[in-house]
DNA sequence: AAATTCATCACCCGTTTTGGGGTAAGTAAA
DNA sequence: TTTACTTACCCCAAAACGGGTGATGAATTT
């Protein structure tokens, strides 16, 4: 369907005003075409197969589907899309979900105009455009709490626990008894105030001394 | 220690002509002040008091201690300074090995100069600079393989069982007996071919169904 | 209309794991 | 020297686990 070597995108905007102004944007560049521009995601997954886009511009708030759930349902019927996700909210949680259902990008309606032009050549260099915040928050999500009250021996054990390894299993591969893992293991519970296994793990994640 | 509003920069890297390179870029930038480089870790960790460096630049290969291992020593001194790789590698292990250490951005050599200088004003603003293909690497780790021999309902005692819940947790968190939790556990196994709950939740999570 | 998949539930068996109790030796750090 | 950490052992009872077999209804596909 491309007509080109031009990019083809869609748009799934509610807002007017937004939706235009992106639509206006992308066109005044020559290689992009808006493939078309929809307020609501069922619409635009419902036309999928005809605007065969190469990017689609969601937001997140929309009337009926919202723009996260509707990811998954374009990834299903266009794997090769990729869906950048632009929204004003900066909520982790949400965030987080938009990456795991398949985003490709995340950005944030408070960027310059220009940025999101610069984000779609990023896109095609293999990159993954982040609004300022959001790339800290995704970095972030990745380092330790290293103010835990654990000994190292503990978090490794603990690390070992949580991918759902037995006592003797853990015990075997950090060549001790298995009787010691259980004395760490109830340092662990004493220290995290737990009683479970699932609880331990839990907190542990939350508190993120794993 | 800051002699105005200017930040203070590291910078560890042990190739001679590189490190210079940087130290001309960022004294050429009124903004930074270059307050040491060095081409090993240790010396680096040795005189981080005297430093107090806002960012520092750090090499992976190094003589001696390397890169990453070096990150979570300065984090421990100076938990404010804001470490950022800046490698060859874009291996993807070593990758998520700075950053879970606590790095706060990750940077490829063959970026233009300039890219340097604008990955500190990122910093600055609270950004995580990362190369192109870095950023792509960071936000795929969280995209899901959808083609995924298990059920939607298995995916979903698959990842309360990976979270250290036991069958009877599992099955009253989704309102139906024990005895149905095992039924699907065990048609878990047997399309991932395991025979443990370590082992499946270890296959699911390197295939990405969890 | 028939076949298949999926989610649900049930009972069996035996073994392993878990959580909790207590005790204690050796080492390293403060 | 006291404290913290790692290591290891004992006992016990409850829970969880892995494997087997079979069955039902709903939904989907063929």
């Amino acid at each position: 369907m491309k007509t080109n070597g031009t990019k083809r995108i869609i748009i799934v905007e509610d807002d007017a005003i937004i939706r235009n102004a992106f639509v206006t944007l992308i066109q005044q560049n020559g290689d992009y075409t808006v493939a078309n521009a929809y307020d609501n995601a069922e619409a635009a997954i419902k036309n999928l197969n005809n605007d065969t886009p190469d990017i689609c511009l969601m937001d997140i708030e929309l009337p009926g589907m919202n723009g996260i759930e509707a990811i998954p349902k374009i990834k299903a019927i266009m794997p090769n899309t990729q869906v950048v996700v632009v929204t004003v909210y900066e909520n982790d949680e949400l965030v987080f979900k938009a990456l795991c259902e398949g985003a490709s990008g995340y950005l944030t309606k408070n960027m310059p105009p220009q940025k999101l032009i610069e984000s779609l050549k990023e896109l095609e260099n293999g990159g993954a455009p982040m609004s300022t915040n959001i790339a800290r928050l995704v970095v972030s999500s990745f380092h330790k709490n290293r103010q835990s009250p654990l000994t190292a021996r503990e978090l490794e054990v603990l690390e070992l626990l949580a991918s759902g390894k037995s006592y003797s299993t853990i015990a075997d591969q950090l060549f001790v008894d298995k009787e010691t893992i259980k004395s760490h293991i109830k340092n662990i519970y004493l220290k995290l105030e737990v009683h479970s296994k699932a609880e331990a793990i839990e907190k542990a994640r939350k508190s993120k001394y794993i």
